[in-house]
RNA sequence: GUGGCUGUAGCUCAGUUGGUUAGAGUAACGGUUUGUGGAUCCGUAGGUCGCCGGUUCGAUCCCGGUCAGCCACCCCA
């Protein structure tokens, strides 16, 4: 007999927080949808070509790999590697520019999707990691319009509005900064390891920035120049305009700010709230090429939500000129974070409103029979399925969180009236079906 | 992949300066004479004290290893 456990970094989830979660995923899925997005799903395993190399070294180290069966598998033991030839998907965004390629001709473009799928990473647990976690995506390809960014900052911001989840903070930045940036610094081969190293500014502090630009081999005056950039803070517009000073001979740089400048602009017109510009801000996802975005709460230490623009994802697998943007929402993050402040409780209920107890089996039948009225007219409800004790079937509605109980007993059976029992008040009044449906339904309307 | 902390009942934790029958709370189950729940009361059950090895007359307690969990780094949702 094995030990019943479960593998690291996964969870089972209890109903009670099943519901949480459900509650959650139908949130976000209908802000998606009320911007015109469509669901899509894709396997949870992916040929491990599709996948490698995406990610950048980490990333394929943190890949979940399938190994293979059979011959194949004797063959690579024999010649000592490739192994798996396929593999659990580590995101949504690159499946996704998969699925485009290979379904083009089905879809149109702009082509707007949003898929809520489980990813997998081989990543050491810890508090807000899973090895096991679902991703909430919603991404718009086939277009170069920046009011697909704007929407999703619209997205964002209603999500979390929903949730009732206030103090959000939407970090954004541009690729093109960083990478004008990089030319700016005559640093252009260095541009991932230069990102990856400022991008933690806000957790190791400036010095230590410094520090490792220095290790890497960065000279005194590039870090100088550097720092000066990405320390720079303010209002955006001014900001703005000292960027494009910097950047007057990059056309990179000056694509960047006047993006970045366009987001913001519209993100007031809109009233969007909670933006702020974070020129350190980079994100590890090496193939972001403009906006890039991450939501932080403050009782949270890591990003809830974060994405970006790909202008050249879906040319990995064959087919140029589609770009497109993206966000993730971290659903098990969101959940820790509102299940850590409490904004969960005015959300969930039970699955039933009605438990019916029974005094035998006669009564069972009855109880299924009336039970099936109820239904049709929408009442959810349960019947006790054997002949236990009153009190144990009282106690299974009262932990099931059922709020009303009606009792079936030979008494009941043909006649007029039935008793129903309001758990929370403890009173049982004798009421005509009829009665018994129009409470109940009235309860169902608020 | 690197480092730190932890590992006693389903859960939360006591405890033994190493000594023979390891405790509590809570949950579960049952009972208070079979038509009624939510911390009324009573009772029952549940532990090879993570696993392996060492020291010792003796280890749940000390030491080593191992596994698992948590936390941090790396990286990320």
């Amino acid at each position: 007999m094995s030990k019943a456990s479960i593998p690291k970094g996964t969870r089972d989830f209890l109903p009670s927080e099943a519901k949480k979660r459900a509650y959650l995923f139908d949130t976000i899925k209908a802000v998606f949808e009320s911007h015109g997005y469509d669901p899509i799903e894709t396997p949870a395993m992916e040929h491990l070509q599709t996948l490698l190399g995406k990610y950048g070294e980490e990333g394929d180290r943190l890949i979940f790999k399938i190994l293979k069966r059979g011959d194949k598998f004797k063959a690579a033991l024999q010649s000592g590697n490739d192994f798996a030839d396929q593999a659990l998907r580590y995101d949504l965004t690159v499946p996704f520019a998969r699925f485009v390629v290979q379904h083009r001709s089905d879809l149109s473009f702009p082509f707007k999707r949003y898929q809520m799928q489980p990813v997998w990473r081989a990543d050491r647990p810890q508090k807000g990691r899973y090895r096991e976690f679902y991703q909430c995506d919603v991404d718009c390809i086939g277009t170069e319009s920046l009011h697909a960014e704007v929407e999703l900052l619209q997205i964002i911001e209603t999500v979390f509005d929903r949730l009732g989840l206030s103090g959000v903070e939407v970090r954004l930045n541009n690729r093109k900064i960083l990478m004008a940036l990089a030319q700016y610094l005559n640093a252009e081969e260095r541009l991932i390891e230069m990102t990856v190293i400022i991008d933690k500014l806000d957790k190791i502090g400036l010095r230590k920035v410094c520090e490792e630009l220095s290790s890497i081999g960065f000279a005194d005056d590039q870090i100088k120049k550097l720092v000066d950039i990405i320390t720079l803070t303010g209002n955006p517009s001014v900001l703005f305009e000292s960027l494009t000073d910097t950047f007057a001979q990059i056309p990179d740089g000056l694509k960047g700010v006047e993006e970045l400048q366009f987001l913001f602009d519209m993100a007031k017109a809109l009233n969007i709230k909670g933006l702020k510009l974070d020129l350190s801000l980079a994100r590890g996802l090496n193939y972001y090429t403009g906006a890039i975005f991450e939501v932080t709460h403050p009782d949270f230490k890591s990003s809830i939500c974060g994405g970006g623009r790909y202008d050249d994802l879906t040319s990995l697998f064959g087919l140029e000129g589609m770009s497109g943007v993206g966000i993730s929402f971290g659903a098990d993050r969101i959940y820790d974070l509102l299940e850590q402040k409490g904004l969960f409780d005015q959300n969930t209920s039970a699955s039933a409103q009605v438990l019916f107890a029974n005094f035998g089996e006669q009564e069972v039948k009855y109880a299924q029979n009336i039970a099936a009225k109820l239904r049709a007219e929408g009442i959810a409800c349960e019947v006790y399925l054997e002949r236990v004790k009153m009190k144990k079937q009282f106690s299974y509605a009262h932990a099931k969180n059922i709020p009303h109980v009606l009792s079936i007993g030979s008494e009941e059976i043909g006649g007029a009236l039935l008793p129903i029992k309001n758990m929370a008040s403890g009173e049982t009044q004798k009421l005509s079906l009829e009665a018994i449906i129009s409470l109940l339904n009235s309860k169902n309307d608020h």
